[in-house]
RNA sequence: CGGGGCGUAGCGCAGCUUGGCUAGCGUGCCACGUUCGGGACGUGGAGGUCCUGGGUUCGAAUCCCAGCGCCCCGACCA
């Protein structure tokens, strides 16, 4: 490939409406352009780079057993509704009415027209297992598209789905995929951590999160230092033990205490110069319709998506200030479970709390000496809160670490979920009629080199792994105008396309400067550079984009130095 | 959806507070010449609905009103 051939429009300065390293980057070294929020143009080296990751993710899905599908994004919303998603999806989901006045959906995802599918072609046990896969296009009308492709409304993603006889044949399927991720993951470069998750909308019981460690990931996961265990905050376990070295105190009487306007933990806490740890923080949710309160020590933040799952409800929302009003009687900020007439349920570490500082459904103010058991009476207990980096590790009790991560894969045992609605049956070796158990696989193909650029990028710009590069190497002739060294770097060319090596020749006319900086702009992981001074000599230089390193090399021994390099 | 910011040449920005000559700077682009191993230099040139619409005014990029678009924080989310 000839640089003047393709369309490589460079950037020297960072475009405005950038904030994500990976976001700048990817704009500057020409891979893509906003065509409007949330949707993106891939440029050719974009393109190449994604259809490199894409082509590595269909090797090791094939060698996984996949078989490749394709099928529309344009989806009849009634099979969305069949199983209950339609609703659930809400305006993430985007709708239009076709002339016929017929409601059409742009496809979030695929369980449900991939499961009909299989409902109406298999029969037989002998039929499964199978896992089908495509790499297709999603649509999804994001409440905030983020970070350019980290987060946007139309993006690339290969969705896998595999369909059992029973659980331990989804096992071995979840199996299979979980390690075609590993290996799909560590093929491209990423750096990733494979965590325990929340099922969520998808529906299931087990879910793994592939997450790639980065400041810019919207996501927190939980590290051991010690055990390894990895996992999402939404699910990791909390310490339920107190942490505070505070000898016991004898349960005093409720009073109560003046504190105009102070409604945030932080501000009780200073005004009345106690521990925020001394603090109970009462939230109003609705679940299901449904008003309840959940209790949580000052410090910690509850954890919505446990308190939905013990409560195994289908929603659950933060109540408005009006509702508030309505359910405690107090303004928003004051509420505490003392005289509180809905469903109170309490986190771990408030149970042994003693002479806790609490709302009193009251304007402005709020009670002392609250005492759980004596002053309120909880109809659970449960951990109901946010892991926080001091917490022990939930598997080990070592020492955790908490960081925020990209989500760039996620797994799910589905079971059921979407097999009963949609009635995929099949017929065992007795004639007996069984559900197909499911499982269904997630990849981000935009998120991959988000996340890969994210993490692997200096001052100069890009450094790619050669396994999904644009191209593995730029020949660059110093001068293009001397013909002989022109004709020389051609030939180079010539012989590393020969050799295999996906290269491309920077033939343009501009001096050396800006073909160095466009080069490691971009990050071709190998230069070739072709000067007058080393052709005197009869030599070329050949120098990694990651290291640095360079060595001057005879120039009928490029392949063998270039394919060095490159780690062939 | 709530809060904040931005919108002026392809890109990055100044000008706006206090309205007033032909709307500027850097970079990029075109031509010619000189350069040529880390974003070269000179000369000449092309390129603008100052986001849109309305209003105030003798006069609006600048002031007022409405709308649109984009980014960030939050909420939300597979």
């Amino acid at each position: 490939m000839r640089w003047s051939n393709t369309f490589i429009p460079t950037l020297k300065e960072d475009p405005q409406d950038a904030e994500a390293i990976s976001h700048k980057l990817m704009v500057r070294a020409g891979l893509i352009r906003r065509l409007t929020a949330g949707a993106y143009i891939y440029l050719p080296m974009g393109y190449r780079a994604l259809r490199k990751a894409e082509e590595i993710v269909r090797e090791e899905m094939n060698a996984g057993g996949g078989a490749e599908l394709f099928m529309p994004a344009l989806q009849p919303p009634e099979l969305w509704k069949k199983t209950g998603r339609y609703d659930d999806m809400g305006d993430v989901m985007i709708k239009y009415t076709d002339r016929h006045g017929k409601e059409i959906a742009l496809g979030p995802t695929h369980e449900e027209v991939v499961t009909d599918l299989v409902s109406r072609e298999v029969r037989s046990y002998k039929d499964i297992p199978l896992i089908l896969y495509q790499i297709q296009t999603k649509f999804r009308d994001e409440v905030r598209p983020r970070f350019g492709v980290v987060r946007s409304c139309e993006f690339i993603m290969k969705d896998a789905y595999s369909f059992d006889a029973d659980v331990e044949a989804m096992e071995a399927s979840y199996k299979k995929m979980y390690d075609a991720y590993c290996r799909i993951f560590k093929r491209c470069g990423v750096p990733y951590v494979a965590v325990e998750a929340d099922p969520g909308l998808m529906g299931g019981t087990v879910s793994h999160e592939f997450m790639v460690p980065s400041k810019m990931g919207e996501d927190r996961i939980i590290i051991c230092s010690q055990c390894g265990y990895a996992a999402s905050t939404e699910v990791a376990g909390a310490s339920s033990k107190d942490d505070r070295k505070k000898d016991p105190e004898k349960p005093k009487n409720i009073e109560e205490v003046s504190t105009p306007g102070l409604s945030t933990a932080m501000d009780v806490s200073k005004f009345l110069k106690v521990d925020p740890r001394d603090l109970i923080k009462t939230l109003i949710y609705i679940a299901d319709d449904e008003p309840i309160a959940v209790l949580v020590r000052g410090d910690h933040e509850a954890n919505e998506t446990k308190i939905k799952n013990k409560l195994s409800a289908k929603t659950l929302e933060l109540a408005d200030e009006e509702k508030v009003k309505e359910v405690t009687g107090g303004d928003m900020g004051f509420s505490g479970p003392v005289d509180l007439g809905i469903r109170i349920y309490g986190d771990d570490s408030v149970k042994n709390m003693v002479n806790a500082v609490a709302g009193a459904n009251k304007k402005d103010t709020h009670l002392v000496n609250v005492n759980p058991g004596k002053d309120f009476k909880v109809h659970q207990w449960m951990d109901a809160r946010i892991i926080t980096e001091t917490d022990p590790c939930p598997k080990c009790g070592s020492d955790i670490e908490l960081k925020q991560a990209i989500e760039i894969g996620h797994t799910f045992k589905l079971g059921t979920k979407y097999s009963e609605p949609l009635n995929a049956k099949f017929l065992d070796e007795k004639g007996k009629e069984c559900l197909i158990i499911m499982g269904c696989y997630g990849i981000g193909i935009n998120r991959i080199l988000a996340s890969l650029i994210e993490t692997s990028c200096d001052k100069d710009g890009i450094i790619w792994p050669v396994s999904i590069a644009p191209c593995e190497v730029v020949v660059i002739p110093v001068k293009r105008e001397d013909e002989d060294l022109f004709s020389e770097a051609e030939r180079v060319y010539e012989e590393l396309c020969e050799a295999g090596v996906d290269v491309i020749l920077d033939d343009r006319k501009k001096t050396i400067g800006v073909k160095f900086k466009d080069a490691d702009l971009i990050g071709f992981p190998g230069q070739v550079i072709i000067g007058s001074k080393g052709l005197k000599e009869g030599k070329v230089e050949v120098k990694s984009r990651a290291t640095g390193e360079n060595s001057f090399v005879d120039k009928d021994k490029v392949v063998e130095s270039v394919k060095a390099i490159l780690g062939d």
